[in-house]
DNA sequence: GTCTATATAGAGATAGAC
DNA sequence: GTCTATCTCTATATAGAC
């Protein structure tokens, strides 16, 4: 089969939202590309750490993109929130909650243990971060207070995806959704 | 040695705090015990799963009195709450954030992988959860609100943990100490 | 660029002596 | 209850033919 880089960041991708960083072997992410072992080290030459790097850093710009996307079509910070999180329930219902959070399981299990991982986790979440701080900047709040804000929603998108996988249903992420709304307009 | 179950649990908890489950081995749970093979399966005949199911439960009623204790001293809910993650801020620096959400890194791994750790880490939450609402009802927040409120909180605290550990400091915590300070006081 | 075979290490678990 | 030896499986990585 005619492989490439791309190929295996995207199978990459799904195989780390379910399963994290120790949980995925190399061989399932072979096995999901159709590939053998040569192709993967002769595209990634270090291997397993070089692969999940880049396909955090690819998913963060896709989130981001998404993100931005919707948070066009809305008109203040707080709605724009609780449509993500409703939207972020929806999506995981309609998928068992298989899809997730591929970034916060490698964050947490790679924190204190490694270090390259860790910083492509936090780069991932500061970009994130930002694409939420400059909607409330956008709707008028000012800058140190988005910023704060905005670490904390990313903070709470991420703990009720969690809190949303364990319980397997979508009822965390609404709740959570309508705090973020009540939050931001508080704060104006 | 004269070892326990409970020494077992002690030493696995520190261990899935650092690295997760399938970053945890039961080679370096046995080493951290000073114990061997044998008397691993001796206590805990179904082996590593067993005892992480145990250490989460443990792990969980700890955190609960701990939960309790503090917001005694507490008078209002918002307060707790804003002191519980601020105390959080300051033992992950002076630890290096070496320690945090235990079970966080579990349930990421085995939502959908492992249904004993799945539910192990639901009940955890809906301890710690339950501590939450508590307070809020207390504090006069109608049962709904609480419950939805007390979800919230748990996300956000559990989000602002991993942020936390991701970025080596304990701003997210404090950031987001705020935010649900904000968020209880505006629900009132 | 793809394949197979292999190296090396580590995983979880079991059996049975003491 | 503890220890050691061993089983089986799987992990990541490498070498070299094609």
């Amino acid at each position: 089969m005619r492989l490439s880089r791309e190929i295996f960041i995207t199978e990459t991708i799904k195989l780390l939202e379910e399963q994290g960083y120790h949980g995925t072997s190399t061989r399932s992410i072979l096995n999901a590309c159709g590939a053998q072992r040569g192709s993967l080290y002769h595209f990634f030459p270090d291997g397993k750490e070089e692969l999940v790097v880049e396909a955090i850093q690819v998913q963060a710009n896709v989130t981001a993109n998404v993100m931005q996307a919707m948070f066009q079509e809305c008109d203040t910070a707080e709605e724009a929130v609780f449509e993500l999180m409703n939207a972020m329930a929806e999506r995981g219902e309609a998928n068992n909650f298989c899809v997730g959070a591929p970034v916060a399981a490698i964050a947490q299990e790679s924190a204190t243990t490694n270090h390259q991982l860790r910083i492509a986790c936090r780069d991932a979440y500061r970009q994130l971060t930002d694409v939420i701080k400059e909607k409330l900047i956008a709707d008028g709040i000012p800058q140190s207070k988005a910023r704060s804000i905005a670490i904390s929603v990313t903070a709470t998108i991420e703990g009720a995806i969690l809190l949303s996988r364990t319980e397997q249903t979508g009822a965390p992420l609404r709740d959570a959704a309508v705090s973020m709304y009540k939050l931001i307009e508080a704060s104006k």
